[in-house]
DNA sequence: AGCACGCCGACT
DNA sequence: GTCGGCGTGCTC
């Protein structure tokens, strides 16, 4: 007897494993690996959503299987190679399998249930009012405890019977066409055939004859701007013509492009596309790191060593953060691929995203271009694997699976023998090293292509600005700068780093910041207890009255908004036109594209904005790129806070003088003999590395280290911290004594909606032990008497907050 | 998650 | 005595 092993959609420790059920006789011919089904679940004979991830044989099984109900795709959602990888992100994030499949596929494939109120017993005297009717009733999602309480009993009574349907979101979008199955002769002869009175029917068949020359058929909605809906429905009665539903893919890229043909490389280029090449041919699971700065030709070694992989008759899967941000990299690619293109990314509809789905999975995109979960793309015959931007934060999911794309981008490219290409100007410490010790291979792109000079970078020391200038945060030499720009019609960008706002405490004198005397790490400001306290070790100190360093009183939290930074700017310069972006003004669909163009049109002088505007834009008019307040990332309580300091530096820089003016930077700090400020001045990112690497090798962290989080959250708060140290006995035994364990300590925000977080965090090398003992302490929490308590793990964490 | 079973307190 | 509260365990 054949048995399915299903994976049902109850997100629970419990339920973590495959189930087993009877396959139907009738269903044996259609049942494969890779197919969702509904399959009936626990006592209550729920209905469910599943997916089969195995078929075997077995012998007569003692107690009796649940047959599988129906089945929902005709052929497998997911690829022997896709299941295969929800079981590893499944076991690498400790996540469920259901919540990996579920990442893996488009949103629309998840089920959708509804509860069906069917009344048994319609005369019952104490029949709620909204049931004494004769259809079922659905019941919405918003049942108030009681009623539901009410309805239990009801149906213990006999009186109501629920029933739990699953429904397929899944929808194909179709739209009602005429066919031409007939020549336009035999079209003709028809309307000849026909009595002179129909002379609609007559118009319309010689309409349609016409048509057939360039088309198998014609769109009702076409036709009927020409013939009212009564000629068609006569039309159809006599037979004359047939009407289908034809499924229409909603298209993400416009139909017509402007082809572009590769361009010419330089030596350093070619020498990294013959490298990736080589790889391509020989079918090796090699990674590359492509360091190249801004403007040294990245994406074009990417679109030649795409184009190798489709010469060989295989697929390409390129990923770009957000891309949303970078239409015109979207363009650049659909460009060189034309229609074999397909988009992944979260500004698309969920229909959009099924029918891009669809086409790579049916094999009819080859080429793919994406956001983070774009790396889970159904591409079959992967030929080449693209990372862009590998240093990227937002390829590292936040919630379940807390995945990073770089690393399934690995576990795929090894699976299909084929080259991973990371590329970056500031690469991430991890990938850097990994080149260093030739688990990656290096490849320097250091000259720009069109061999303009980087911008003339100039550091401001804020400190001395606070005595000489009134407003505190612009200085002379910006203030200036863009005085001069307004003149010249020339355009400014103007960067506030928002993050970390308020959250930490600086000398203004000095710039000194509270660090934690064990951790190196600063500290964080906590209001509700005004104390500072360490995100890492649980370190705990009053806030300083002066300043520790050279005893100013000036030490107080920082931070500055833009909304601020928009007025003072406006008082500034009265008719400067302004743009704004922020979180507040990009918010609704498409805002930020708008204000982009609007800029871009050269409808504003200056566009003020948050780090979201650090990234791929490219205006020619552009001359002067400010920073107002370099420090607030160097602040934040995070080993990595150079690190992103140096690469928005960085990447900020990178986008003046992109045109043949020449740019200007101008960054404003108080930290201005701070190693990641100096660097980003000097475009440095090798020496970065090399200095940063030494401090992370004092500190222990990575990428000398690996890390782990585990954080627990409950809604008492001594249960919460009862818990995280229980798990620090359970975690004690399973690692060894070269493992550094920080915490348990409180999370900076403590409590988020009702529940209160504790988290520990594991430094280590090498811990054999360690995934098992996770493992282990993932299951034991779900028995215990912590009913309320939840637990997570990240592996790799990129936010220690 | 959702359901049943089962064991204790306050009601007809 | 029993109704119903929720704590506990199981789902092919």
């Amino acid at each position: 007897m054949k048995i399915a092993k299903v994976i049902v959609d109850v997100p629970v420790m419990q339920t973590n494993r495959p189930f087993d059920y009877e396959i139907p006789r009738a269903m044996t011919p259609l049942i494969q690996k890779g197919l969702r089904v509904v399959v009936s679940f626990g006592k209550g004979n729920r209905l469910l959503q599943g997916y089969v991830v195995d078929i075997v044989d077995k012998q007569a099984v003692s107690t009796p299987l649940k047959p599988i109900v129906d089945i929902i795709d005709l052929e497998p959602v997911l690829t022997p190679e896709l299941l295969e990888l929800s079981d590893w992100l499944a076991k690498s994030t400790y996540a469920f399998r259901i919540t990996c499949l579920q990442t893996i596929l488009p949103g629309v494939m998840r089920g959708s249930y509804d509860k069906v109120v069917h009344v048994l017993q319609p005369d019952y005297p104490q029949l709620p009012t909204f049931l004494k009717q004769a259809a079922p009733v659905v019941l919405d999602d918003q049942v108030g405890k009681s009623e539901l309480a009410a309805l239990l009993k009801l149906r213990q009574a006999g009186v109501i019977r629920f029933e739990y349907q699953v429904h397929n979101k899944a929808k194909i979008k179709t739209q009602r066409a005429i066919m031409l199955s007939q020549s336009a002769e035999s079209l003709l002869q028809q309307a000849q055939a026909l009595p002179e009175r129909l002379k609609k029917q007559k118009e319309l068949l010689h309409y349609l004859a016409r048509q057939t020359a360039d088309a198998d058929f014609v769109w009702v909605k076409t036709v009927q701007s020409l013939f009212s809906a009564s000629v068609l429905k006569t039309a159809l009665k006599h037979q004359l013509i047939t009407i289908k539903a034809l499924e229409v893919k909603r298209r993400v890229l416009p139909d017509k492009r402007v082809a572009e043909a590769p361009r010419q490389l330089l030596p350093d280029q070619k020498r990294a596309v013959a490298a990736i090449d080589q790889a391509t041919n020989n079918k090796l699971a090699k990674v590359f790191l492509v360091e190249g700065v801004t403007g040294s030709g990245k994406t074009e070694v990417y679109l030649q060593t795409m184009q190798r992989a489709l010469d060989l008759n295989k697929s390409a899967l390129m990923l770009v953060p957000e891309i949303a941000l970078t239409p015109q990299m979207v363009q650049r690619v659909f460009q060189r691929f034309g229609n074999q293109v397909a988009v992944l990314h979260s500004g698309l509809s969920e229909g959009e995203k099924y029918d891009e789905w669809r086409r790579i999975r049916e094999g009819k995109a080859k080429v793919v271009v994406g956001a983070r979960s774009a790396v889970f793309a159904p591409l079959e015959n992967i030929g080449i694997i693209i990372m862009d931007e590998e240093h990227e934060y937002s390829y590292k999911q936040e919630d379940t699976p807390r995945y990073h794309a770089r690393n399934v981008a690995i576990h795929r490219a090894a699976y299909h023998h084929c080259p991973l290409v990371l590329g970056s100007a500031t690469p991430s410490l991890e990938s850097r090293a990994r080149a260093q010790k030739g688990v990656y291979q290096l490849l320097r792109l250091p000259t720009r292509v069109n061999q303009a000079p980087l911008p003339k970078v100039q550091i401001i020391d804020m400190r001395e600005n606070i005595e000489q200038h009134q407003t505190l945060d612009f200085s002379r030499a910006l203030s200036d700068a863009i005085s001069v720009r307004l003149a010249k019609k020339e355009q400014s960008v103007l960067m506030l780093n928002r993050r970390g706002f308020s959250s930490f405490v600086m000398c203004r004198d000095c710039g000194y910041v509270v660090k934690c005397p064990n951790c190196d790490i600063s500290l964080t400001l906590h209001m509700d207890t005004h104390t500072l306290k360490c995100h890492y070790c649980g370190h705990e100190e009053p806030i300083p009255k002066k300043c520790p360093n050279c005893h100013s009183n000036k030490i107080r939290y920082y931070g500055t908004g833009t909304e601020k930074v928009e007025k003072e700017l406006q008082e500034m310069y009265p008719k400067a036109r302004i743009i704004r972006m922020d979180v507040d003004t990009t918010r609704k669909k498409g805002a930020y594209g708008r204000l982009l163009k609007a800029f871009g049109d050269g409808q504003a002088d200056i566009l003020l904005g948050t780090q979201m505007i650090a990234k791929g834009l490219d205006f020619p008019n552009v001359t002067l790129v400010g920073v107002i307040n370099a420090d607030t990332a160097l602040g934040l309580p995070d080993f990595r806070a150079s690190e992103r300091t140096f690469q928005l530096l960085t990447q900020v820089a990178g986008r003046a003088g992109r045109g043949a003016k020449k740019g200007e930077v101008i960054i404003q700090t108080y930290n201005p003999d701070h190693y990641a400020i100096q660097l980003a001045k000097s475009q440095d990112y090798e020496k970065f590395f090399r200095t940063e690497m030494n401090i992370r090798h004092q500190g222990n962290y990575p990428p000398y280290y690996f890390t782990v989080r585990l954080a627990c959250s409950d809604p008492e708060e001594n249960k919460a911290a009862k818990a995280a140290f229980s798990i620090l006995k359970l975690l004690q035994p399973g690692l060894s004594q070269k493992a550094i364990i920080l915490g348990p300590s409180p999370r900076a925000i403590a409590r988020i909606k009702n529940r209160y977080y504790y988290q520990i965090i594991v430094k280590y090398k090498q811990e054999p032990k360690l995934a098992q003992t996770l493992d282990h302490i993932l299951n034991l929490t779900q028995k215990s008497n912590y009913r309320q308590l939840q637990i997570s793990i990240d592996q790799e964490p990129l936010q220690f907050m």
